[in-house]
DNA sequence: TTGATTGCAAACCATTTGCAGAAGC
DNA sequence: GCTTCTGCAAATGGTTTGCAATCAA
């Protein structure tokens, strides 16, 4: 019935319609959602939920390491993406226009670990997000 | 009278008490502050000033470029430190303790080249924070 | 059947705003 | 004196929570 991007069962949560339709919209969305807009999308589809069920919804999904927390500045604050099969990557934002583009290779392997090694950490994850404008928008200005 | 940590008449502002307060405390932390943070400071030290004030100082250092917004992971609000004469630098931090460290050494600039080539765009700035957990609370864990 | 999940409404918290008075230049 | 800035109190917007009903297993 319902594509399976999440094995709900298997990370012993309930697979219910709810949490399909959620996870149904992040998944084809090519760009970080926020909870308004999946809950907006999830109106536009004549699904009917209530909001915050699409906040619990992404906060369990969070802590089961499905959905990944994306912060940028901008209006361009807590929107989620899909973790699944995909690997690490980082995100290209432009100012003028907010697209987010998303960039597979990370470079920072090895400055983690002399950076765990100086400060004596334990690194578990790191966030990098690159600024800009995009070719169409500084033609613009 | 005040440390001159900010030109606020070159930059078109007001010089006043309350200004020059709320800028020497983000100048003596060693992290970013939130506006209830550098409130409370100022309550401590006995200087009496509305929050509005410290929130819409922050604002308008913001946009003149004096102070930079550090938006991180794990809490919703927001903080801020002083950008002046300091180097760009990245961020680590602790999610045990909330603890966070500044990192001097950025190794981005070959790699924002090679993406801006890549992606034709025109980057202005990146953000890094490196998460994990510091040797305190790995040892209690 | 039973515990997990949801809907609803109310609560919460960080931040913003309108307005009148105070202060800088 | 004129304009900007501040204090106060109220409003806002995004997110969270308590509770009773519903649903998946």
């Amino acid at each position: 019935m319902y594509h399976d991007h999440v094995p709900f069962k298997a990370k012993g949560l309930k697979a219910t319609k709810q949490r399909h339709e959620i996870v149904e919209i992040i998944a084809h969305a090519d760009y970080p959602l926020s909870a308004e807009e999946i809950y907006l999308e999830l109106v536009k589809r004549g699904i009917s939920l209530n909001l915050s069920t699409v906040y619990r919804t992404i906060e369990t999904l969070v802590a089961k390491q499905v959905l990944g927390k994306v912060n940028l500045d901008n209006e361009l604050k807590n929107r989620f993406e899909l973790i699944n099969q995909e690997q690490h990557h980082h995100h290209l934002i432009c100012l003028s226009c907010n697209q987010i583009i998303a960039i597979e290779h990370c470079p920072l392997k090895s400055y983690e670990n002399q950076i765990a090694n100086k400060h004596h950490f334990t690194i578990t994850n790191h966030k990098l997000d690159l600024y800009g404008y995009c070719e169409k928008c500084e033609a613009k200005v």
